[in-house]
RNA sequence: GCCCCCGUAGCUCAGUGGAACAGAGCACCGGACUUCUAAUCCGAUGGUCGCAGGUUCGAAUCCUGCCGGGGGUGCCA
């Protein structure tokens, strides 16, 4: 990446301005490379001359100078300025720039990957509702920010998992096939009321009219397990459904009752038992998080003899790293924030290191329909499903996939952002995924033209890259090269959110070299500069159609 | 009470490993289609970065306090 390139060089600049004695032997802080908000500031800068002035006693102006005396000759680099108080700034060459567009010819798939993972395993835990009712807004939060970061991890060379855990034992679910019962019972003349803390919402009067069609009124005396299974396995059904539709595909679900008849949560107990983090009072067993730099102490089993949840998921997460997933992120809504801390506490008690389990907790979501708060609430029945919202952001030509996904690849996990109903449809067809979308169909367009022009991709395959020395042409390259950079940052930081901001800004930029220059052209004396820009089309559509594919939005050939 | 997240332009939000005049989209106002798709482009308007202190050569960004919104604080998940 040009940004390692260039910290390797202004070290190897320091280190012979040191030996020709123009600046004093100190050791070189952490050389810290920004890009500049400023086009004249260059491409990139960096403030290690102002950062260095105290260690070296000398002021940041004479040792800027002294490194750039020194910096050693790179092609990329087109010139490298001083600029007050200090700051040293780079900028790239226009010639190297230009042929870049033969980089990324020779790696459509995968240009701006990396192999920082190196083959190693990964798993992205998300979504990990239990079933009990249909998929709604947060939880399409999660889907799409674990999904993304799943891309970005197999783009930065890990072998990922995508990972989605559930829990169809239980109080929740018991109470689900009760409620299933009484709405089937209901439809055959019999009212009862819906259990206490019962489930109410009107899925399950479907679910109990496709049992009416399938049995009759032959589950009259069924148990109440015939009805729990009915429900969940018709919800997770619909669950999937949905998922699929939103572009979300898991590779495992892990069912958490597979750790109680592996025996994997006894033994964990006891091991918890036998090291001294795990102790009995008041008839429960406790954790001894207090001794893992906790507040408080937490129950792992309750008087009652059932584990609490924190217990399956301190096994699970040792299942986790046993696995040998070497990087694991989990993915979770606020209102999971306070149980984490315990699971990696507990799991650390069991001897295992928990610095490469990252967790990502994302804020609520705030639905507005008709200017009103929507109170959610999977028991009382009342959400708004994701498939309705798909439903009504689906336009002729975009599935509503595209603008659901973009729109929560807008925002950081940590913001808590209201969705305003009425306003996301209303202004579908403004909404920035279509932007990106366009830019990506009118690449398409233009290719198109050319073809038809007779302008052949084997003819434009060999055009002079030199001729590229437009403004706008160098504007958009300089977009284009940065991919790499954004792919790593947004992995690195767990920010899928950088991804739709560049892809606008690309976006952005070939709309103006769009405007800027002609592509195609029937003038003879123009052509070779046609087949340069054309190749400069086809990069570009390279690079869009690849941040576009990491964020699960479709690239359009026409709109 | 205590813990976590947030408070940036009329609205929705980026930017918070400190740095060179604070950004985008939408909305609003004014321009650009005989030209490869105007779902586009160009320009204008718009902000005491919640408030008050502190650290620093330099703070939207770090520290402290306060105010406001959300989430948590369970032998529920």
């Amino acid at each position: 990446m040009i940004r390692d390139d260039l910290i390797s060089l202004i070290q190897q600049a320091a280190l012979k301005a040191q030996a020709t004695g123009d600046i004093p032997i100190f050791s070189l802080p952490d050389v810290v490379i920004e890009r500049p908000k400023n086009p004249e500031h260059g491409d990139y800068s960096t403030n290690v001359a102002m950062q260095s002035a105290r260690l070296a006693k000398m002021a940041p102006v004479k040792i800027a100078e002294a490194l750039i005396a020194h910096f050693p000759a790179a092609a990329f680099i087109g010139k490298v300025d001083l600029a007050h108080p200090g700051f040293i700034n780079f900028t790239l060459s226009d010639s190297w720039l230009a042929q870049q567009v033969a980089v990324i010819e020779a790696a459509p798939d995968s240009f701006g990957n990396s192999d920082a993972g190196q083959g190693r395993k990964a798993q992205v835990e998300f979504v990990s509702a239990n079933p009990t009712g249909p998929l709604t807004i947060g939880h399409a939060w999660g889907a799409v920010l674990g999904d993304t970061i799943a891309s970005l991890l197999t783009a930065t060379g890990w072998d990922v998992t995508r990972e989605y855990y559930f829990n169809n034992g239980g109080r929740q679910m018991r109470l689900l096939g009760e409620s299933l019962r009484v709405r089937y019972l209901e439809l055959l003349g019999q009212q009862n009321p819906i259990p206490q803390d019962g489930y109410q919402g009107d899925y399950l009067r479907w679910i109990a009219a496709a049992l009416v069609a399938e049995h009759g009124d032959g589950l009259v005396e069924a148990g109440v397990d015939v009805f729990r299974n009915k429900a969940e396995l018709s919800i997770f059904a619909n669950i999937r459904a949905t998922l699929a539709r939103l572009g979300v595909d898991f590779d495992v679900y892990y069912n958490e009752l597979d750790l109680y008849e592996t025996g994997k949560i006894n033994a964990a107990v006891q091991a918890l038992s036998t090291s001294g983090y795990a102790y009995q009072k008041d008839g429960a067993t406790w954790l001894r998080a207090t001794d893992l730099g906790l507040k408080q102490d937490r129950v792992i089993i309750k008087s009652s003899g059932e584990p609490t949840y924190r217990m399956p998921d301190i096994a699970y997460h040792v299942d986790k790293l046993e696995r040998g997933f070497e990087y694991i992120v989990d993915i979770f809504g606020a209102d999971h924030h306070a149980t984490w801390p315990d699971v990696l506490a507990g799991v650390r008690a069991l001897g295992y290191d928990t610095s490469d389990i990252q967790v990502i907790i994302h804020q609520f979501i705030t639905l507005l329909r008709d200017g009103q708060e929507v109170k959610m609430s999977t028991r009382r029945g009342e959400f708004v499903t994701i498939d309705a919202l798909l439903d009504e952001l689906t336009t002729p030509s975009i599935p509503g996939r595209d603008v659901m996904r973009f729109m929560l690849l807008t925002r950081s996990a940590d913001s808590s952002m209201t969705f305003d109903i009425d306003l996301a449809v209303k202004e579908s067809s403004e909404n920035p995924v279509y932007y990106v979308q366009y830019g990506h169909a009118r690449i398409c367009a233009i290719l198109r033209k050319a073809a038809e022009e007779g302008f052949s991709p084997g003819e434009y395959a060999d055009g002079d890259l030199s001729l590229l020395i437009h403004p706008a042409e160098l504007k958009l390259l300089r977009k284009m090269i940065a991919i790499p950079e954004v792919i790593a940052d947004a992995t690195a930081q767990l920010a899928p959110h950088q991804l739709s901001h560049y892809a606008q800004g690309l976006a952005n930029d070939f709309h103006v070299f769009y405007h800027e220059c002609k592509v195609v052209t029937a003038e003879p004396d123009e052509r070779q500069l046609s087949l340069a820009r054309l190749r400069l089309c086809a990069a570009a559509r390279i690079v869009l159609a690849r941040v576009l594919g990491l964020m699960g939005v479709t690239a359009p050939e026409r709109m």
